[in-house]
DNA sequence: CTTTTTTCATAGTGACCACTAAATATACCA
DNA sequence: TGGTATATTTAGTGGTCACTATGAAAAAAG
């Protein structure tokens, strides 16, 4: 992912900026404020440059907005997705991601709870197709990973058949986005915490290993 | 409540709409919209009216938006309050609370959710204001209240000495939150009573009413 | 050197924002 | 009928929005 020193320069001249450096800027600013309270303005200023650069760089707005999702779900937002990497039983991946986003959402160096979730709770008629977008994120996304997830250990014989695992997975992205306000709001580390541990009690009842039929 | 038909009528001209409906229909537009992404224009045309007269029955924006708040915490969003009026236990009625919330933010005659959790989610520095009122409404409102609740289910000896009443609160207010984003994302009301049922279960062991200190 | 390519800073564009000055209309009251 | 008080309509105010036309600056290529 790093450049290559070997490659040869570009034509034109430099730009004078990281844009590595300005996208996260932008991802900050978005996350806090949400898509339409974030200015053009606002964010050249922070970057450090005059608006036909920033439009250079990142498109129009809306691109720029799309391209900071991508850096967030990359980046400080990667907490569900790294939680769901050892491919566990569906309650240690659930159970994991709610620990992990209790720690990112109160990371202090991040704006609290999660961008995919806040940033655009409220939008104007502008904004209605990216409000479906991240709609799309949250629940095609995690939530339906969760769900295939708890079918997956429900076939398994680990949870029982009849489990509603849709309802579950759904539970859990319930709380995820309550995580979130509270975070917003001011809970701290040990509060969320509390939070997800309690959630995780209403977890059914597992079916004890011995006698759930083994994964290949 | 009705306005008393012996009363002497004003001395000037007589305004031509009704203020109340013109209320309801801006509780609506930034229920749905939050705050910012409301326009002034928008809520004239769909009053009916020109932003002078708007202007004068209303004050200003965040006038408005505080009044529009009070009327849907009198109307819509009473559930929570009519919930806690039977002076049960806390678990009653924590969960009648997040039952009627199901409900009401399915009902198809509101936008889906709470207005007081979601209207100022996003928000530039201009309504820095109005985001923390309306928090200090979801916590020391709300939340407080579940928490005051459970305190005394403690000292009732219905729930175990120990119990983390600020914590179980918490997450009950957490769980009505997350409701909120997902019945803005498109949750049915089943899927809200299943989400809701199940956070229940995560309530802690009750003390069995015989052994329990009866309430005098 | 000159040419080409790209980025830069200046200075805007029209559209919309919340909000209002001024004139007119409609009520009550003396 | 005239005076007063309030509402209404028209037509704006300055400010900010996302976005850009233009030309100078800075690099590589010839």
């Amino acid at each position: 992912m790093k450049k290559d020193p070997t490659a040869p320069r570009p034509r034109g001249r430099p730009r004078k900026f990281d844009r590595e450096a300005a996208l996260q800027i932008a991802v900050r600013m978005f996350w806090r404020r949400g898509f339409e309270a974030t200015g053009i303005q606002d964010l050249a200023d922070a970057m450090g440059l005059a608006p036909p650069s920033l439009y250079a760089a990142f498109g129009d707005k809306k691109t720029l907005f799309r391209e900071a999702i991508a850096a967030y779900q990359a980046g400080p937002g990667a907490f569900a997705r790294r939680a769901a990497e050892d491919g566990g039983p569906a309650r240690e991946v659930i159970a994991a991601s709610l620990r992990a986003a209790a720690h990112a959402f109160t990371d202090g160096e991040h704006p609290p709870g999660c961008m995919v979730i806040l940033s655009t709770t409220n939008h104007g008629p502008g904004a209605d197709d990216l409000a479906a977008w991240l709609r799309t994120l949250r629940t095609d996304g995690t939530q339906a990973d969760w769900t295939r997830r708890i079918e997956r250990d429900v076939a398994d014989g680990l949870l029982p058949a009849g489990t509603d695992a849709a309802g579950l997975a759904r539970f859990y992205m319930t709380v995820l986005e309550g995580m979130s306000i509270q975070a917003g709001d001011g809970a701290d580390r040990a509060a969320l915490e509390a939070v997800a541990t309690l959630a995780m009690t209403a977890w059914p009842a597992q079916i004890t290993q011995s006698t759930a039929s083994p994964r290949i």
